[in-house]
DNA sequence: CGTTAATTTGAAAATTTTCAACGTGCGTGG
DNA sequence: CCACGCACGTTGAAAATTTTCAAATTAACG
């Protein structure tokens, strides 16, 4: 069996793609003449709407950086192979956020962009952008807003204990979710184990072993790769966006 | 005895600032006629040459974000309290690096900027970037760039185990400074113990430890914060830039 | 010099990894 | 239809790493 046919039984129900109004390319894409999709009026030449398959890429590390991604629905990992030869995954992407924006200065991907189930996205050409831009004088504020949004940093996922790292990431991923208008209390775990250890660092039984101790300690609920957060999410976190 | 004297104390041979031309904010601050500094003109009202004490703040996180820095001389480190109350060392920012780009899209800063030692900064106020970009398309354009660089998602300092985290700090350090032309095989390390711990996420017992194996090993040499690169450096790495 | 902060070092405890085995779900082919 | 294989996940126990706690040592400063 193919990867990709996995992770295709695994999907859970489909909620349809989230609405432009709380994507964070939306206002680029507006300028851009893109918001077509949504008001059902003509679709312009100027960026697409894109169906990836389980398991495909969006982009590739190193080959030359042609657009910028909006997820639409599904989930997105980007990952990059260490130094010492093992997959790191960098983050994972929640609907309404926005991949390849390193591709404006480098001109190519710094990482792959990998589909977590079914994935929709918007695609906005680079070339189109930096066109535009020129003219619409908004356009360029609203392209850097978008990118100093990128640029903030953050701190990693993979800090103390494993435990607390499992805990912040779904603690985080649910608050994400939930910014967008999606369910933040039970939601699809989009990565394995082995995904989820390369992102936090860890080996996938030390993984495995912690979230079983999160569900007996009924602080979350785990089947399959559908989670329900229990005791999670009363803490309020110090957060400074 | 107050920390920034400790500093003060631990300052190796001062190198003088780094060249206008192998500095990230180059391209954007001679596009704001910042340039008088290399020139020897008359200085603009545009922007102004800063000296931060040791142990002192460039900004704080929450504050309002008036400026964008380029560090010149020494280093800088960016750091924030997490929601489990630790201090987590973000990065640390060599000569030719900017900061503070977080602040276009949301106007505050999200992190504080601490000064490792005696530092000299360039400081370009956002408002006035904000006008000139409106006139000057170059400066727009030189700004995604800019930003684009900083966007570029990283493998984070602390993956693996301790000893590797060391090494490929170093290593990254190193090349850093080279880049910069900067002396790469001999440097002092900006960061105490307990810094480069809360960095690279580990007790510094831990890195004291480590580093001290690598000294014993002979692949550095350390006399207090002073490092000599010896049998590191020599493995090529498969670096996406 | 005496004082204090920073660093180093030791040894036990805790966490994480490793190696191995076992279980489960789901297609495929008999 | 059902057994088989495969990928994925769980679990156990020993080994390795890291943390913790404590003490000793070094370095900087007045």
């Amino acid at each position: 069996m193919t990867n990709s046919k996995r992770r295709l039984a695994m999907e859970g129900a489909t909620t349809g793609p989230i609405a432009c109004r709380s994507c964070d390319l939306n206002e680029v894409c507006r300028l851009c003449g893109l918001i077509a999709l949504e008001t059902g009026a003509t679709r312009q030449s100027t960026g697409a709407l894109r169906s990836v398959e389980p398991g495909a890429s969006l982009f590739r590390a190193g080959t030359p950086a042609n657009s910028i991604y909006a997820v639409r629905q599904g989930m997105v990992k980007t990952v990059r192979v260490t130094a010492e030869g093992d997959e790191a995954v960098l983050d994972i992407h929640t609907p309404g956020e926005v991949l390849g924006l390193e591709g404006f200065g480098a001109g190519t991907y710094s990482c792959d962009a990998i589909a977590l189930g079914r994935v929709v996205c918007c695609e906005l050409p680079l070339p189109m952008l930096g066109e535009q831009s020129i003219r619409v004088r908004q356009l360029s504020a609203a392209l850097l807003r978008l990118l100093s949004l990128a640029a903030k940093p953050r701190v990693p996922a993979a800090r103390g204990p494993v435990r607390q790292r499992v805990t912040t990431f779904l603690l985080d991923l649910a608050q994400r979710l939930t910014q967008r208008g999606l369910d933040g209390h039970q939601f699809s775990l989009g990565l394995s184990r082995q995904e989820l250890a390369n992102l936090l660092d860890a080996r996938l039984e030390t993984i495995s072993r912690q979230i079983q101790r999160l569900h007996r300690e009924r602080v979350i609920h785990i089947k399959g790769n559908l989670v329900t957060l229990l005791a999670l999410g009363s803490k309020p976190s110090a957060d400074l966006t």
